[in-house]
DNA sequence: CAGGATCCCGCTAGATACTG
DNA sequence: CAGTATCTAGCGGGATCCTG
């Protein structure tokens, strides 16, 4: 674009990448995480283990967050076995969690968020927090939305 | 639900809404917000009007940024007028942005966030910014990947 | 200019069955 | 337990044509 601004090609040298660009890696990354079970997925890892009898310091503070794939299953209500799955690994490939099998009895399998995924843990916890605490106001909208077009 | 659990009802005090429940509106608000070009979309408008000239004062600092359908339509590059058009309807529809038909010659409509859409623009900025910061990381990452698996 | 209305394809989520 | 494999229905989403 000949008729790029000083701003843009500002901004351009300062990203990199431009989600905002069609061809652009990253907007191929945006719509990845842009989805509700990589949120809820992030979520569950930051939460940890959830307290189970017979497994008493499983989430003590201060230790990794790690989750194993039933856990995650059960936390994740409604999610089928096969978008679990996907979006681990696909999670595990960009590097956001790491996945660790532990050849027990029946195999063990646990998932803990990477350095990486930590920071993107925090942006999509704000996204599920925002989700839930402003739920009301939204429905509320709707309400007239609908009542004003009907 | 006769078989909630003590946690399920103490968590659904705490927090109204869960979106780790399947049947919970705020999984729906989620799945709804975790889009692309719902982003996409928010963080345009939070940049305002392209300077174009013939409209010099469209986006001084502190007038509150609005959009037409055709700037929203070029800066998102490759978007369809379908998905465009559907996104914003169920924006407005949730409160989020407010849709102005302006009545000149050819007609005019600005698209403007509002108080509520600001609330989760500054969210949602932060998550299209990390996909742009991250790129490089999450690049190498599936390269390692790839070749370990391969 | 800013959509509405259709048609239609692809892919992707979900259910089911099987395995190391 | 933690997946993989397969099939299918459904709809997300693009292309096209039309309108106030």
């Amino acid at each position: 674009m000949p008729t790029a601004t000083a701003a843009q090609r500002r901004a351009r040298a300062k990203a990199e990448y431009d989600a905002f660009l069609d061809g652009c890696p990253s907007r191929q990354l945006l719509a990845r995480i842009s989805d509700k079970w990589v949120a809820l997925i992030l979520a569950a890892l930051s939460t940890g283990s959830a307290p189970r009898p017979g497994r008493p310091g499983a989430d003590c503070a201060g230790e990794p967050r790690s989750m194993r794939y039933s856990e995650l299953s059960r936390q994740l209500a409604g999610v089928s076995q096969k978008m679990l799955t996907q979006t681990l690994r696909s999670l595990e490939r960009d590097g956001l969690i790491t996945r660790t099998v532990t050849p027990t009895v029946p195999v063990t399998v646990t998932y803990e968020a990477t350095a990486l995924g930590l920071s993107l843990q925090r942006v999509m916890l704000d996204v599920k927090e925002w989700a839930e605490s402003h739920m009301d106001e939204v429905l509320a909208n709707r309400g007239d939305y609908d009542t004003r077009t009907a």
